[in-house]
DNA sequence: TTCAGTTGTAACCATCACAGTTTCATCTGT
DNA sequence: ACAGATGAAACTGTGATGGTTACAACTGAA
């Protein structure tokens, strides 16, 4: 199963505040203009990364405000906003295991080390960036393409 | 999103078969048995697992072999034989960005090597651990519970 | 104080994946 | 031939996703 879009648009909604923010009115429209989509998928974007206290959101005027400096800010806390699984467990494990079974009731322990140490070392990738370095490779690229 | 439960039920099935070779004939039967769901849901991962060449399934007479030493088969090929995604991309893009836009027409580029990496990471540590483990490690678990 | 512009949210809809179930054809060793 | 097993088609229910319309609520400015 794929990680939803949800995710890559969280990401991109980032960084075109960083990019626009001084030029244009960041609202949902323009954003939705951008990503390509409807203006209440952003909106509902909006609030899963409000709800985390990674934003604030103006209401009336419009405008998009992270709460904190966008090196504070990694790919893992945006997943965890938009991308909320239920216990945290990245594989979801067959409910339940015959206990009369000498395999069905030790398979828990067998493989729950094992799968959360690939989860962590999704989640420990993620946090090595930041939606600061979003901003600044979307300024390289920006740059190249001008010249 | 979560990965689906084929995947701990694949390995579940492994560990039966690795288990229970000696002792019983392990059919889809007596495997739906142990993991607490439906036959047909186990012969179509075993469907899976065969076109994926990891085991051959006898017809009629029943029975699973793994079509190689258990140390070449890992968490990975597992994965990817059950739960495998359309381009083998873990992160679903949302699909038409704005070329109008400078952040739309360049997002691609600043985002896919960064989760590029990050489905890399969770796939490496996937290739870490093999059916051996799983046999192995099932053993131990039984032997404690039987002293 | 009205008004235009914006966000917040509810109520839908279509599509798809997943897990499960029934049914039956097909294969194989005895 | 038969019992026991796999293979596969067809169908169901459930939930997530992505999208859309509609409208209430808020805000700054005219």
């Amino acid at each position: 199963m794929q990680i939803s879009s949800r995710f890559t648009i969280a990401l991109h909604i980032f960084t075109c505040v960083d990019t626009f923010q001084e030029e244009y009115k960041v609202t949902s429209d323009f954003l939705a203009s951008s990503i390509n989509t409807n203006p209440v998928i952003i909106r509902k974007i909006l609030t899963q990364l409000k709800q985390a206290g990674l934003i604030t959101v103006a209401r009336g005027t419009g405008g998009i405000t992270p709460t904190r400096p966008l090196s504070d800010i990694t790919f893992y806390d945006v997943y965890k906003a938009v991308d909320s699984i239920e216990d945290d467990t990245l594989f979801h494990f067959h409910e339940n295991p015959n206990p009369q079974c000498p395999v069905g009731r030790n398979v828990h322990g067998l493989l729950d080390g094992k799968l959360k140490a690939i989860q962590d070392a999704m989640e420990n990738e993620m946090r090595k960036y930041t939606i600061e370095d979003l901003r600044d490779g979307m300024q390289e690229l920006l740059t190249v393409e001008g010249s």
